[in-house]
DNA sequence: AGTAGCGGACTTTTT
DNA sequence: GTCCGCTACT
């Protein structure tokens, strides 16, 4: 989802010309088309940075404001909750008040919407609990035991990825074939997955992939059901839909086939930004879409608002070399038709290449441009750390995106694990999560022997160590502390039905002792927890009831973090797609990275084309600039390896790009260094900003407190004109420049 | 029950 | 080079 295509505009403000509203204008004739053309089915293939997101909320729009449907009757769809809030944001904004009671969301939250209202049909109840990645795997390894898989071949994560993909597939375990079934973990994997299945559905529960398979297994087998939404679906909206994999396709069609009624439904996307292959999307869903729907009309949308002509033409020229496209020609649609062109910078190794493209940002930040308008995108993860440590060094802020998240934090998770099962008794993966956090003296053993118990009497877990208890089957500290527990857990939920969820949760966590843990814990990182633990009790007042809050956890899971201060983005291009930055970096371009040669080992030619379609999302992401950059060789690990540039940049036509190849790295920082000291007009600005106020270590001794805003408090103990060495209280002594020093 | 020590892995990731 | 998970001690 594009962030800004264009600076939204008031779409009532001005006065609509004869016979077309208000918000018609200002589209080009294809945006029009693309809106206009309400009913039928429809293909809207939208270039990068063309409007996508103004031509689906404004389309959205004008159902509504033209009569045809009531806002309740168009289903949206989109990929990440980001897209859902921003489209919703965009929507209210065009209708002018905040609009209720949508049928607007993720594929999942949709989805998880309607199995509430039709869990029964599943066997599941009303109440199920969505579990994370985390409880997955869990229970996966403890289904797989009796199967006694060599699990050095078989491992739990890969078997759970092939349950994935069958899910992504539609394949309930009945429909799994032979076939199919012999190529994984020695033909048992079928039978695994049962197994799974059947014990999700004890536990009253599902994982993701449940949420799609359910409700297209209801969809398909209860006529009355699907009737339903036939009725109250008139209208389709879905975004990236090069980026659906066979469920959510199925699920579309089941939805969008309406007996005696057109197939109004209108799907965006861009078959050269599909990038998730490797997470069951097919593209041939976009490819196809004209053969599932029968006289559908595609749109084209090929004017870019976003970057230069340079930027546009080194793209286009890069994914002209995938095959069976369904072709699109980006043309700029702005006026200036100049701006710089890409640039290709090489450098002798990986750490070169760190400083190289951190100077550059430097350079561009002094110039005036703001940090939050610069990305660097890299192909893995790995990469950051270099970026990382040279940004530390220089003293630009940045953020990692992607990186941990409030909501995978232990402390969190266990957090929400002690919810979940005042919520749901019988989620026992919440209560084994939790029943020795803190310390219960509940080893394997004890559980052993809780499980037993609660098997006997075919109860769940929690309900099975209570009765127990209640006989006198534990003993001693164990006992007392699980007895402890119990009777926490019992009294929240009293306090829920009377106090409501804040007071019961600040209850809960308090009597079962996991606050005091981590007031009792002295490591550096738990006050830090136990602020994440105060916030989190904070969102839940945000929320009606407790199991909405875990919904919202579970399928949302965000949660914006000091987002405030403009800081230079740290991304996999993967993170990237649907953002747009002034200035992009692109390092790594080499082969081996980017191409992944694990991309090209499995997935061939295919690979290849998905690995260029990455290229071409990240060159355009940039509106101004887009700098590429490979070193002639890179750490692998422990040893460098020599490195070649990417084939990608043999594919980049030369009249869009200049070639700086190597020794770039030590003039650009000299550069750098210049425009920040020396240059006149800067002054001014200087003064105010941080960053620019480098280099001065005068103002500091040795032993002053300092506080830096990633590694904390420290003492300095040596200084140079440029350096401060700080001992932080971590531990750790760093080498820094003083930018971001700051006294205390 | 807790931890030291060893071996193996090591793209991308939303929901 | 570093993290993670499993085993084998204490």
């Amino acid at each position: 989802m594009s962030t800004s295509e264009h600076p939204p505009s008031p779409l009532f403000s001005s006065p609509a010309p004869e016979g077309a509203p208000g918000y018609l204008e200002r589209l080009n004739p294809e945006q029009r088309a693309a809106i206009e053309t309400t009913d039928g089915p429809l293909l809207v293939l939208a270039g990068a940075g063309t409007g996508k997101t103004r031509v689906l909320t404004t389309r959205f729009a004008h159902i509504l404001l033209s009569g045809r449907a009531k806002p309740w009757q168009i289903l949206t769809v989109t990929f990440t909750n980001k897209a859902a809030r921003e489209m919703r944001e965009r929507i209210s904004f065009l209708l002018g008040e905040p609009v209720e009671g949508l049928w607007l969301g993720t594929f999942h939250a949709l989805c998880a919407r309607m199995l509430r209202r039709h869990a029964e049909y599943v066997g599941l109840t009303h109440g199920f609990t969505i579990l994370d990645t985390d409880d997955q795997l869990r229970l996966l390894k403890q289904v797989m035991e009796p199967w006694r898989i060599d699990t050095k071949r078989w491992p739990a994560p890969g078997l759970m990825g092939v349950i994935q993909r069958w899910k992504d597939r539609g394949l309930t375990p009945a429909r799994v074939t032979d076939t199919e079934d012999s190529d994984f973990a020695d033909g048992h994997a079928r039978a695994i997955y049962t197994a799974y299945q059947t014990r999700l559905r004890e536990l009253n529960a599902c994982d993701f992939g449940d949420l799609m398979l359910h409700v297209a297994e209801i969809l398909r087998t209860r006529p009355d059901v699907l009737d339903q939404y036939h009725r109250l679906f008139r209208y389709i909206l879905v975004d990236e839909y090069q980026d659906t994999n066979t469920i959510q396709y199925l699920w579309l069609r089941l939805l969008a086939k309406r007996t005696g009624y057109p197939s109004n439904i209108c799907c965006v996307g861009d078959d050269d930004q599909s990038i998730y292959s490797w997470r069951g999307a097919e593209v041939e869903n976009i490819l196809r879409f004209e053969k599932d729907f029968p006289g559908a009309q595609i749109v084209r949308l090929e004017r870019n608002y976003r970057s230069t002509q340079h930027i546009l033409g080194a793209a286009a020229g890069l994914i002209a070399h995938n095959d069976g496209r369904l072709g699109k020609t980006l043309r700029s649609g702005k006026d200036d038709a100049s701006g710089e062109k890409v640039l290709v910078t090489g450098v002798w190794d990986s750490e070169a290449e760190a400083r190289a493209v951190c100077d550059s940002a430097a350079s561009f930040h002094a110039k005036g441009q703001s940090l939050a308008e610069m990305a660097i995108l890299v192909r893995a993860g790995f990469q950051t750390r270099a970026f990382e440590e040279r940004l530390v060094q220089t003293g630009l802020p940045y953020r990692i995106v992607g990186g941990v998240r409030f909501y995978e934090r232990a402390e969190i998770r266990d957090a929400m694990a002690y919810m979940r099962i005042v919520n749901q008794p019988a989620d026992d993966l919440a209560f084994e999560r939790i029943i020795n956090v803190p310390k219960r003296g509940v080893g394997p053993a004890a559980l052993q022997k809780l499980h037993a118990a609660a098997r006997a009497r075919q109860v769940p877990l929690a309900a099975g160590t209570q009765a127990l208890l209640d006989e006198g089957g534990l003993k001693g500290k164990m006992a007392a502390q699980l007895g402890t527990l119990m009777n926490a857990l019992s009294t929240t939920r009293d306090i829920l039905t009377r106090e409501g969820h804040v007071v019961a949760v600040e209850h809960l966590l308090e009597e079962t002792g996991y606050l005091d843990m981590w007031r009792n814990d002295r490591s550096i990182e738990a006050p830090g927890r136990l602020e994440n633990l105060k916030e989190l009790v904070r969102a839940l007042s945000d929320f009606g009831t407790l199991g909405e809050f875990l919904d919202h956890v579970a399928l949302v899971m965000e949660h914006d973090e000091n987002a405030g201060d403009a800081k230079l983005s740290l991304m996999t291009l993967h993170g990237a797609k649907g953002l747009e930055f002034d200035t992009v970096f692109l390092p790594g371009w080499e082969e081996g990275v980017f191409p992944s040669q694990r991309t090209l080992d499995e997935g061939g030619l295919k690979g290849l084309e998905e690995e260029r379609r990455l290229a071409y999302v990240g060159i355009t992401r940039a509106r101004k600039h887009a700098l590429i950059f490979h070193a002639d060789r890179r750490r692998i690990y422990a040893n460098w390896q020599p490195s070649m540039p990417s084939r990608f940049l043999d594919e980049l036509p030369d009249e869009h790009i200049i070639r700086k190849e190597n020794g770039a790295a030590p003039q650009q920082r000299l550069n750098m260094t210049d425009s920040v000291f020396a240059n006149g007009p800067l002054t001014t600005r200087r003064r105010q900003d941080p960053m620019l106020a480098d280099a001065n270590t005068a103002s500091f001794q040795l032993g002053d407190h300092v506080r830096h805003p990633r590694f904390g408090v420290g003492i300095i103990i040596s200084a140079d004109r440029h350096h401060l060495e700080i001992a932080f209280e971590s531990g750790d002594t760093k080498r820094l420049l003083s930018s971001f020093i700051e006294k205390i």
